[in-house]
DNA sequence: AGGTAATCATATTTGAAAAATAGGATTACC
DNA sequence: GGTAATCCTATTTTTCAAATATGATTACCT
């Protein structure tokens, strides 16, 4: 059985681009091309998962030969969890939680729904507790936490 | 944009039916075709749903006239995690973390792994965090959590 | 100026899995 | 022996992620 609750590959993808722009960063734009190499993924792909995070404003790019992208703000600054909800929309768990009340006519006396609320709060807690420069390190931010390895 | 991280409409149910039998327990058997007419989810699809369940031994079972279903257990033994991994088969939120030292060639280097580890044990945490009895109640067991709204 | 190498924009294809349905076999009560 | 349920397996339908394709636009560089 292939299981549910997953993240797109867009979603690790663009984590992984957004590490790569970190970790070679030196003031020139880095282009799909290295970033390509790099990672292993087709530029093609990449321009795809470029976009939202273009347009959420956490790159800059630069068009033209020896153009490129890299990063509007120093890696600390960047929630993993702000990446993550650009290309993904958001991370609710169910649909039930969409504001649109035509989602579920039940939405009003459903047991489940606080539940789901809450491990909706819980996900976005924990993405929004690591920075892009916590990934870079391959450490955690979080004081006291037990998640490493 | 549709977003991933969705648990399925088959995790879904089963919580639902599950409430539904706890709330429904006087002893006898329940139909799929009672659960069918309060949940408003067809018997084939329930018929699916409680495979799992009965296979984990969750479910008791009785064929024939006036058969059906009954919980095996009284609800506050039951974690939604459990009930949600039986329909899932895991929570884990990226195919990376499966055991399969297939998967990923770049799981030895791969600075997101701990991130996604993580994310996995919050997820579990939470859902085990909550039992059937809960979710009956409309309430939630954690003490001291304000995951209620 | 013109070649080149990049981003940008949009559309299309492919593949796989979730979601739902279908048909019939088996069981057990009454 | 009729009936109403579970059980079993297969199939269809639908949706969406994943990936690819094509070409336009931009800007550096010689």
């Amino acid at each position: 059985m292939r299981s549910t609750m997953k993240i797109s590959t867009k979603g690790r993808y663009a984590i992984r681009m957004m590490i790569d722009l970190a970790q070679h960063d030196n003031g020139d734009y880095i282009s799909l091309k290295d970033v390509s190499g790099r990672e292993g993924i087709t530029v093609k792909y990449l321009e795809q998962i470029v976009i939202p995070l273009s347009r959420a404003g956490y790159l800059r790019s630069q068009r033209g030969n020896n153009g490129g992208y890299r990063l509007t703000k120093p890696p600390h600054e960047y929630k993993v969890g702000d990446i993550l909800r650009a290309m993904e929309g958001n991370l609710e768990p169910v649909t039930c939680l969409l504001d649109d009340p035509n989602v579920c006519p039940r939405s009003n006396t459903c047991a489940t729904l606080p539940f789901w609320r809450g491990l909706e709060k819980v996900i976005n807690d924990y993405v929004d507790g690591y920075t892009l420069q916590d990934l870079v390190d391959g450490a955690n931010s979080l004081a006291g936490n037990d998640y490493m390895i």
